[in-house]
DNA sequence: AAAACGGGGGC
DNA sequence: GCCCCAGTTTT
């Protein structure tokens, strides 16, 4: 027998040490009650891109495409200009004019508050319709990450091969008051300090609580 | 299961 | 110069 893991400890713990640390991108937004639309294009924009990248562009793309609507309006060909920094922008530009073009069609131009109308768009995978429903509408679900997934199988709290598979676990075993905090903290934690390789377990608040699954090297 | 998408930033 | 980045889709 093992101990259970100690998630109430942990993320108590987590809410007060990070909260000296920038919020991701999305998480501010959602604090300043930023629309789903502008939720969605933001998460869409930092898929495998360092969400400080997308901060830097989205003024200037929400100064002219405010709406699906209003985004229809740009040429593919414009959208990548502005979106270019990001990269995947081809992919990116596409996707969103083809999101953009649903929302009309299909959801009155709003983004739908459900999560299988969410995946059902195309380039909208569980996370990112997590991440709107949490982020952008305030209802629950669990948003996993790169993050979330290592820093879970780290601790030994999960024991799962892939993201999808980690959320699946984690909505039997997490308790509800963590659902919608634990993406943001374990980002801040995983940038900062539970790095890929060689996480600074030195100056981890929850150290005391790692079973350090599959770390190799740390300072 | 692996490749493809991609420019920008950290070290 | 090399590695990584709030993933998802296609092969």
């Amino acid at each position: 027998m093992t101990e259970p893991f100690p998630i109430d400890t942990v993320m108590q713990t987590l809410q007060t040490t990070m909260a000296d640390y920038p919020q991701p991108l999305v998480d501010a937004m959602a604090a300043a009650h930023t629309s789903p639309f502008h939720i969605l294009v933001a998460t869409i924009l930092s898929l495998r891109t360092k969400d400080t990248l997308t901060a830097q562009i989205a003024p200037a793309l929400f100064a002219v495409a405010d709406t699906p609507e209003a985004m229809l309006q740009l040429s593919e060909e414009r959208l990548i200009e502005l979106i270019y920094p990001v990269g995947f922008y081809r992919n990116k530009a596409r996707t969103l004019l083809h999101i953009c073009q649903l929302l009309v069609e299909q959801h009155q131009s709003d983004v739908p508050a459900d999560l299988d109308a969410l995946l059902a768009l195309p380039g909208v995978g569980r996370k990112t319709a997590n991440l709107v429903l949490t982020a952008g509408f305030g209802l629950p679900g669990i948003c996993v990450d790169i993050h979330v997934h290592r820093i879970c199988n780290r601790w030994g709290y999960v024991h799962t091969s892939t993201p999808d598979q980690t959320e699946m676990v984690l909505r039997q075993v997490l308790p509800a008051a963590y659902w919608i905090p634990i993406n943001g903290l374990l980002v801040i934690l995983g940038q900062n300090i539970c790095h890929p390789t060689s996480p600074r377990c030195s100056v981890c608040p929850v150290e005391a609580h790692c079973a350090r699954v599959g770390v190799k090297r740390s300072r």
